[in-house]
DNA sequence: AAAGATTATTGACAAACATCAAGAAATCAT
DNA sequence: ATGATTTCTTGATGTTTGTCAATAATCTTT
């Protein structure tokens, strides 16, 4: 239940087994099914999730209703909407499972208490967030003035693990083109 | 030279004084003019940059010779591309002076020294890190799926201050719009 | 102040993409 | 297995946006 987790940590910082021990109490399991939400528009997001097993995904539904994929998360990965949970104002994201997942849950009260009590937790979020923070660098970049065809190149060769385990129309929408367009895209692949 | 910086600092955590003046000696001022780069591509980034005074943007240069704004930095923000900064790799991005700038530069030794002796600034790196996040986040949601116009308005409501001190073709850029297109959006607007 | 360089606007046209609609394929639930 | 959803593909059409080209405005430099 806790493996991915430990391996998360300890690839960044080390911790005593006492240490371990104590910090993993900090996380409540929780195991939800696909189509359920984790977060809703208005509410505000009151704990980190870290995914154990399954995959789930962050939204925003504009005025004309349509979605606007943000993220994916698969096993290994932190979800929550950080604006929210650190100024405790509603959000505006939507989280919901894609894969039946189990996921541990860490509210802000016990994220502060970790950082106070445990510098390798500290140091473990700074770490965290650098990787988070690049990665999401790469999305701009990859999103920005790129055609649909281009987007989605570059998509297959860095993660193209993404393409086995999410629904196509999600995908177009986290690329920000239409189901069809990227549909089309693809087939030009094939030939 | 160094006000800002101190703000920076005790906005999010406190030193006292002699561990500001301890800290503030890792940093080597570097004053910059127009036009300059502070990075280009197949460079490695040895250095973390903060903003005196001046502003610098940072960009990649694809196959067709377009550019493609990543981000700005103002006084009181930090520049650099991470990615090189932690890998030491060579960058794919540029990082150009936009006006004469005052710099304070922070390497990779002096980092990593400061992250250790001073547990504060170890924090403070959180800190920064997870609201460049969110910041980068709500970039993210901006970018995809929106018209020109829709991401202009967004602009404007956001970062106004943008529009005084860039040139209208690298916001464009910033925008992933064309600065013609930017410009007919921008004429609706008089009307 | 004048010349040169850079940045911004406007128009005409072409390309990329979204939308609408219909049908095929795959997945899910009973 | 079978029907019901959901997801995916394909075609026809219209809108948005990019590109090219010319001109205007602004900023720099001397």
């Amino acid at each position: 239940m806790f493996e991915w987790l430990k391996n998360s940590l300890e690839e960044h910082v080390s911790l005593t087994k006492e240490e371990w021990e104590y910090f993993k109490n900090y996380f409540r399991p929780k195991r939800m099914l696909k189509r359920q939400f984790l977060l809703q528009e208005g509410d505000v997001c009151r704990e980190l999730a870290f995914v154990e097993k399954g995959s789930l995904y962050s939204y925003t539904v504009d005025s004309a209703g349509n979605k606007h994929v943000i993220r994916f998360a698969f096993e290994g990965w932190w979800m929550a909407n950080l604006h929210s949970f650190f100024t405790e104002q509603p959000t505006r994201l939507n989280i919901e499972i894609l894969e039946n997942s189990e996921l541990l849950m860490l509210d802000r009260k016990n994220h502060d208490k970790l950082l106070e009590e445990l510098p390798a937790y500290e140091r473990y979020n700074r770490i965290i967030l650098q990787n988070a923070y690049v990665a999401l660098q790469q999305r701009v970049e990859n999103a920005l003035g790129l055609t649909a065809e281009e987007k989605y190149d570059r998509l297959i060769e860095e993660s193209p693990a993404f393409l086995n385990r999410v629904p196509l129309n999600l995908v177009a929408s986290y690329l920000g083109v239409s189901p069809e367009t990227l549909s089309r895209v693809r087939g030009n692949y094939n030939r």
